[in-house]
DNA sequence: CAGACGACAGACAGATTGGTCTATTTAGAC
DNA sequence: GTCTAAATAGACCAATCTGTCTGTCGTCTG
């Protein structure tokens, strides 16, 4: 797919950015415009509101961190299994990583805890394309009732995030790829 | 500890409400104040700033959430062990009532960000005092390494919270408690 | 060259933000 | 009854918020 609109892909990825690191409330318009020299009513063309520029980022986040998770695994396992526990590893230095703020679709739900509201519903979609990528390869790993597997690996990674956020305790991750690998019998 | 001041607390009793519902930032100190019938200059008088506010709200909730953790495990479970295993049981009836939003701790790590900031670091506290008490129980229950352990079952609790907040899947209890009996051997 | 379109800067609007100040009233202690 | 301290309502402030509107400049197309 290709956008043909450089303005709006550098105003949909410098807010990434800023939302990231500031937040969603506490990011304005005006901050995001001035990072990415781009005008207001380029921002209004394009998006109908601060909300849609926000839902923007999310699928944007969505598909760069899918795209990592496959690139990620892949290059360093070559079995489903072996990619469901390598996953454990990257995110290990992921929260090692100098501008780790935790997980981007985490914040999304905490700052929209509305269940109906856009930005939280496209949170939400994301953490469903995840699991049905985890859920293919348990199924591929032939590990019992797959979508079981997939929500534990899932809960594992977001609990491993949250703690490495919060309290810096980077070595979650290695505590929850034991927990999955204790699971495995 | 007996607080004194009945417009104090109820001022911190109504904002965590309000922060809780809505996020912090999008809750404004007027909407607090008419929500609690208090004077702006009573708010001031016992605040600094809307920050003091919030961690405040963040110290009363900690102290609360552990007094909730400690009645709902005596009283359903007698061993240390069936302490840590009745946790999870008692997050997934927290996950199915109805005023459910997530855990207020990581929302204000998601709002503050800034590792350096009060707000987060109050929160960073909490999940450090639930730490050594999940600690206290895994020394208890003899199992190996308390310190591991500890922080293993806060992963998995964190992560069963993100996934019921996110996706409403409050299963996630029960995947989470069923990763720790595995770890069990 | 002419026309159309997209982006530009920036003024502007109206609402809301966190926070300060004042003047008045309330309530309890002596 | 008097004094003191706390809480009151509400005006006020400067800053910031999202979003709209205007008028101009460049660039690309025909």
């Amino acid at each position: 797919m290709v956008t043909k609109s450089p303005r709006r892909d550098r105003l949909v990825s410098t807010a990434s950015e800023l939302f990231y690191r500031h937040g969603f409330h506490a990011t304005g318009i005006d901050t995001v415009l001035a990072a990415s020299g781009v005008a207001k009513m380029t921002l209004y063309n394009h998006f109908k509101s601060k909300e849609g520029l926000i839902v923007a980022t999310i699928h944007n986040r969505s598909s760069r961190v899918m795209r990592w998770i496959e690139f990620g695994t892949t290059s360093r396992a070559q079995t489903a299994l072996g990619k469901l526990l390598v996953l454990f590893d990257i995110h290990e230095d992921w929260y090692n990583s100098p501008n780790f703020l935790g997980c981007y679709f985490q914040r999304v739900c905490a700052e929209f805890p509305d269940k109906n509201s856009q930005p939280h519903r496209a949170a939400a979609t994301h953490f469903s394309k995840l699991f049905d990528c985890l859920k293919d390869w348990a199924e591929e790993a032939d590990l019992g009732t797959p979508a079981a597997r997939a929500e534990e690996v899932l809960l594992l990674l977001e609990g491993a995030t949250v703690m490495a956020q919060a309290t810096g305790a980077t070595i979650a991750a290695r505590r929850a790829r034991r927990s999955f690998e204790a699971t495995l019998g």
